[in-house]
DNA sequence: GTAGCTAGTGATTGGCCACTAACTTGAAGG
DNA sequence: CCTTCAAGTTAGTGGCCAATCACTAGCTAC
């Protein structure tokens, strides 16, 4: 396998295992054994953890917007909205994608509070791409978006604490596309 | 000092340094280090790192309830809602308290990958007991607290990523209680 | 066939960290 | 004065983990 194929795989497995372990709390055995390749060759492959982490979080934004681009082209305004709502209380059904968003988010202020501000960076523009690309879509309107992004959060928040989908917690969002 | 006392300063400091580091970017050294106390002496007053975690988490909801409670008292409805988000918005000053919200919510997924379900069974009381609280004092209705606390999971969110109060992407709050 | 390159491994290391054990200090009480 | 107990410390241990180093197997090109 090139190396290439193999940056790739590795990739994905660090989503899944940074995901549900944190960036502090996943080793990169636990990821090198996920991906079936010693420990050692992440290191040729990146040039360190937190460049695995990176990765596994581009891609993980990356990815969110595919499938809010998949559920909703040819859609524009409310129809988008609701489409793309859709769209991600299906991604419910797959925790880590979420979680890997939630990781990101708080790897932000380690990184701050250990005196690096580089992550961050990165981390608003991968946040205001994604929120642009959607704001666009749904007609450009900035508490529209706002309020789109809002619902996610909570559920991601929601997810995070593992409530099951039909707990009572979820029936709130009857209005605005309900889980499942 | 008391021993009962040195517990409730292990806490705030706990709460602090967990919030920024995570559970596991933070060593109990540092927060030894910012009560003025040796390491090992935590774990007489805790049985282990879990339960201070544990004890900061659990300060930290009612410490919100708190500040909901004092911004609401007498009033209710739209207007408890209205008087609880100018106060959540004060929080951002406050980024630890929000981050140690942020940190409990990602540490539940963390230990269910783990296999110890029991934070878990911890968290969503917290989170339970927090949200049907706010959900009475707003006038009962699901929905309405499902938008209130949604609002306040994407504020978590941008506090998280370090965007600053004056920057575009909080101009979407205009309509439900802007930033400061 | 051999020189060189690419994919990959095994062994190791230095540092950190949760937790334990044994000791010290100081104050209250009889 | 001596005991007792609670608060707190110093020293140490075993385990984990990111990163490095030296090495090997197989392929291609000349």
């Amino acid at each position: 396998m090139s190396a290439e194929e193999r940056r790739e795989s590795v990739v994905r497995a660090a989503l899944i295992e940074f995901a549900r372990g944190g960036y502090h709390g996943t080793s990169t055995e636990a990821i090198a054994r996920r991906v079936g390749v010693s420990q050692p060759y992440l290191f040729r492959l990146f040039p360190g953890k937190q460049a695995i982490f990176a990765a596994a979080a581009e891609r993980c934004v990356e990815e969110t917007w595919r499938v809010f681009d998949e559920a909703s082209t040819g859609l524009s305004g409310s129809a988008a909205a609701e489409a793309m709502s859709d769209a991600y209380m299906g991604l419910v059904e797959d925790r880590d994608q979420l979680m890997m968003q939630m990781q990101l988010y708080v790897s932000v202020s380690a990184a701050r509070a250990a005196g690096e501000e580089e992550i961050g960076e990165t981390a608003r523009r991968l946040w205001e791409s994604l929120f642009d690309r959607v704001r666009i879509r749904i007609g450009g309107d900035m508490e529209d978006a706002t309020r789109f992004f809002s619902y996610g959060m909570l559920i991601n928040t929601l997810v995070a604490l593992g409530y099951p989908p039909d707990h009572r917690i979820w029936s709130g969002f009857e209005g605005c596309g309900p889980p499942a």
